[in-house]
DNA sequence: TTGAAAGCGCTAACAA
DNA sequence: TTGTTAGCGCTTTCAA
């Protein structure tokens, strides 16, 4: 592995010029920069994120912390981030945090201090005051996606509009007995998530005059299965059966669809569906959903983050970028049967 | 952020001090250790990864390479690596081919070049001799995952095995026209994975006294989707319609499922289904399949790399370490129907 | 057991 | 436009 030294004798300048001429930084001559780029391709020269990183302060390298690698929703998000970081050089650096409370920690304290990285993108997760300080005092930027951290810049998607969009949607349609699964205690302790989809919910039908029910609630944990089980429970019942439901995810959504279909219900003729998220079976079940767009989000992140590592264009992004969301309309969604 | 020469200060010693009382190399008295230790907490010290891998030469930082995250396979098997590594104290930098031929050039003759990582993990990769070739070069050893990389430790799971125990299941249930999803010629391209199942069930059916037909194969793309396809086609015609279909995934046998029960049929009634992964979906959807531990195989890979890093166990692994993988049975295969 | 000091490979003033 | 040189923060001989 060739130093940029060997470089430098190769194209007879010195490490300076080299190390000008590779990162485009200060004037160098293009007869220079040619000579010296050809002597480090011929070389094979890389340099060393370390003496790089060391003398600069920088890394080129990012981390991204999410709560759950093995979700859809997180692993798009991190698809999306790591091409962007890509693109702009950047590596990323990944920390899972779900091994739990010990992990966050030792995470904390120690991986992200080590100065390996130039800023962290927080997927979903709430940082308490003493985690986003120790990074804001090492001068690290921090972008949070998905959810408010106090004191730094975030991107999230608007779950009380996003629960009302798709409320409509069914209300508009002609529903009136509609039903919500919505998230647990436990997924409710990141980010609240639930708790907005709820109050869009209720919102919307408030708005339309209809009183909100306790008994159309369920209550599941975001997967397939905890779906199924909440929607069985919902058109199990003998009396006042909904004629729609509004999952909060996806994969909820579809879980209910299994279920309706299990319970010899048809959808949507009998029962419409919508989730939201867009999940990448959506479109194999037909689901009609609200879209968001994990990937993108993933990518925003980190055109944030690059504005803010490299600070040129003026044009400041607000506090909190709100994300974009659409109806899609497919096959689980339809006027309630005739009564 | 502190550095290493406050620690000094504070704890009245010399910075190599410091540094052989944290790292654990080298003599310290166990009073001094305590001091210095005491001091470097109290102050929040943290090495500087770049500083402390200039002077070594190793990063405890390794790289991971795939070629997609969104599929639950890899982001199991980035989780099992991702946990194991943070216990050991190692960064995980995470790159994903899923860009295209670009991204995977620039990955190889770049990134993983720049000295940021001690070692690489290769997820389901088959690499050139030319990228196998500059890591090792620079001393970097490799593991990978699941695909024979010549030169190069691995681990992987004898697929046609594999194949051979979920056919032998079907035939040991008495069915004897049996249909196999395997994979199109797309996802042929990285593993011969496709291969190797089909070959598996193939000598099977040979071992059985069966012959192999060509009418009973279908490719799929490893999706839901896919398997729902396949499965319609072998399912939907009017002569030989199979009584078991083995899907070469779990994703491919939910769609075989689902197919079966548009078009009326009880699974397993009438049509036996068994796939291979135990799936997150497996349990819920009462899959029986054979099961592989991606998890535990991104935590192998890290234990290999590990012992390669610290040479001291002699026990030197072998070349290639198989996989393990079980038959799990649930509630999608019987007997066939009485004809 | 401890300290002094010479790098690790690169970048960025500063000077030429 | 280019070269000289002094670090970046740590580890590791070597000597005490």
């Amino acid at each position: 592995m060739p130093g940029i030294d060997e470089v430098a004798l190769l194209a007879g300048v010195s490490t300076a010029t080299v190390s000008r001429a590779l990162s485009g930084k200060g004037q160098v001559s293009v007869a220079t920069r040619e000579r010296v780029l050809h002597a480090a391709k011929s070389l094979g020269y890389v340099v060393s994120s370390n003496a790089s990183g060391l003398a600069t302060g920088r890394t080129r390298n990012v981390g991204v912390v999410i709560p759950f690698l093995r979700r859809w929703f997180y692993s798009s998000v991190i698809e999306g981030a790591e091409s962007s970081l890509l693109a702009n050089g950047y590596d990323l650096t990944l920390y899972n945090l779900s091994g739990g409370g010990e992990e966050r920690r030792s995470v904390f304290e120690h991986f992200l201090l080590r100065k390996r990285v130039d800023a962290v993108i927080a997927i979903s997760l709430e940082l308490t005051a003493s985690e986003t300080g120790r990074l804001l005092d090492l001068g690290k930027p921090i972008v949070g996606v998905g959810g408010p951290i106090p004191g730094v810049r975030t991107l999230s998607i608007d779950d009380v509009l996003v629960a009302r969009l798709a409320t409509e949607h069914l209300l508009s349609l002609g529903h009136t007995v509609i039903a919500h699964i919505g998230g647990d205690a436990e997924s409710e302790r990141d980010f609240h998530l639930p708790t907005n989809r709820r109050v869009g919910f209720e919102a919307a039908l408030a708005d339309a005059g209809l009183p909100s029910e306790p008994d159309l609630f369920e209550a599941a944990d975001f997967t397939m299965e905890g779906g199924y089980r909440a929607a069985k429970q919902l058109l199990g019942r003998p009396h006042r059966r909904p004629t729609a439901i509004f999952a909060a995810s996806d994969e909820m959504a579809i879980g209910a669809i299994l279920a309706a279909r299990d319970l010899g219900l048809h959808v949507p003729a009998e029962v419409s569906v919508i989730g939201v998220d867009d999940h990448e079976l959506a479109e194999f079940f037909g689901l009609t959903t609200i879209a968001q767009y994990p990937a993108l989000q993933g990518q925003m992140a980190v055109e944030i983050l690059m504005d803010e590592l490299h600070p040129g264009g003026e044009d400041r992004h607000a506090l909190n970028t709100p994300l974009p969301f659409d109806l899609v309309v497919r096959q689980t969604t339809t006027r309630p049967p005739p009564r």
